[in-house]
DNA sequence: ATAAATTTGTTCGTATGTATA
DNA sequence: CTATACATACGAACAAATTTA
């Protein structure tokens, strides 16, 4: 490859590719052309094809396949998770499951329910003492029977010990507002911190998340008034989700 | 290295290394072994120790320096950009401002506006024609001189044509709401659309993002009622940013 | 149904370049 | 200036998955 510039020869193949692939002359599905084609185009040795399609990977723009080759990643619809409905009623079930149907999907979750004490941090997003007792709650959700969503709640058992919904999910199945209105707790509003970062190991396995796409981390807290109520972990496969929220902004009361 | 699993020599190197990381065992800022000292010590080739480097760093988990040595990334503390902030008075500065000097940065940034007509995207989010005119601005804010946030705005000409505000930032400097404000238009609410992606090539570049560290991607639309009334992208780096969202549950009027 | 060809994945060795201490 | 450490790049071989003959 001839090197005009001093940029390696492996960035300038990567380069050639995105733009390719960004500009649309490569669509979703398409074959890139094989390695050894590559290394006839540009003139380079193997090593340098399998660098630059290394870092178009890393963008998520790609995947490999072994024995067949490598492919333009698709754009799939994503689904749309949407807090803060204007005009909606109050909540009966859970985000997870309204977002999915409305994704035309049909949704399923599996739990396990543990009691437990609560590590720092999360004694911190709960108000309460480090070392309290929590039940800890792991979720998967499934849409049309592929793992989509991870998550972790926490809930104090000074709040719920005792009474019916001790056990989340136990009998009916709904979302934590409606099973606290049911002990008298009333959710007046929820905060949830939006982070994003790659995927652990476990995540990318239990998610299926590809490889060069990132992971949205949410933690959530639901509160009645000032004081915190529930709060969890989510994860899932940032390809797969927009999380949407509506946030009505206050009326001034005077106009300085 | 021994290889009794059928697992690749680099991915038991890179999960060796990554358990040693968020075990604690290496922190933030300590120097992983040189690329010579694991070859010794795992009994393995250059490329395969150098394969296994890429996937921590691809995680996001190190970085490399080279002439220097490859270092466990140190969690920098979070900006906060806080949206629905309960007993607020109505905002009259920009969320990036208040979300800067509140982590104790001196916020700064940049703007370019050009008028031009709405791509089809744009158009649908803002309710009006493709091709119809509006306001385009770009920015780039600075926290302590680094850039750290890009942002696109988009304004129908139609709401602010012959205002005072129809250049945006001309003038004193405050955010959409007040500027709004000021011609008559009072906006209710604003929904963001949150995803994560890796970066861009300029992305990146702009914003320093490190290797394995993706960004958070935000459409943000602005309304009064129902009619949209700007509409603006963002982009921040995923490791510098939290984006907390406070949403009011509505209560129910009726108990079914 | 098998074998061969194709394609990507893993790993070795070697050499040279570039940035830093 | 020299040694160290990571970056780029050549060639070669075999493995594993898939497709084709």
């Amino acid at each position: 490859m001839a090197n005009f510039s001093g940029r390696p020869a492996y960035l300038q193949i990567a380069d050639d590719l995105r733009s390719r692939i960004l500009d649309g002359a490569l669509r979703g599905g398409d074959k890139l052309p094989t390695e050894a084609e590559m290394m006839a185009d540009y003139g380079v040795s193997r090593i340098v094809v399998r660098q630059a399609i290394d870092v178009i990977r890393g963008e998520g723009l790609v995947v490999s396949q072994r024995g067949v080759g490598v492919f333009v990643r698709d754009q799939q619809p994503r689904t749309r998770r949407i807090l803060g409905d204007l005009y909606a009623q109050r909540a009966t079930g859970s985000p997870f499951a309204a977002a999915a149907r409305a994704s035309g999907q049909s949704p399923e979750w599996e739990y396990q329910s543990r009691q437990t004490t609560a590590p720092q941090a999360i004694a911190e997003r709960l108000g309460i003492e480090s070392g309290a007792d929590v039940m800890r709650t792991h979720y998967r959700f499934f849409a049309d029977n592929q793992p989509v969503m991870l998550s972790t709640s926490y809930e104090s058992l000074d709040l719920t010990r005792g009474t019916p919904v001790e056990h989340p999910e136990a009998g009916q199945v709904k979302g934590v507002v409606a099973r606290m209105d049911s002990i008298g707790v009333h959710i007046t509003h929820v905060i949830e911190d939006v982070q994003a970062r790659a995927p652990r190991p476990y995540e990318a396995e239990a998610l299926q998340v590809p490889a060069g796409v990132p992971v949205l981390y949410v933690e959530r807290t639901y509160f009645e008034g000032q004081r915190p109520v529930e709060t969890a972990d989510i994860i899932v496969s940032a390809d797969r989700y927009t999380f949407s929220y509506a946030v009505p902004i206050p009326i001034r009361s005077t106009n300085r």
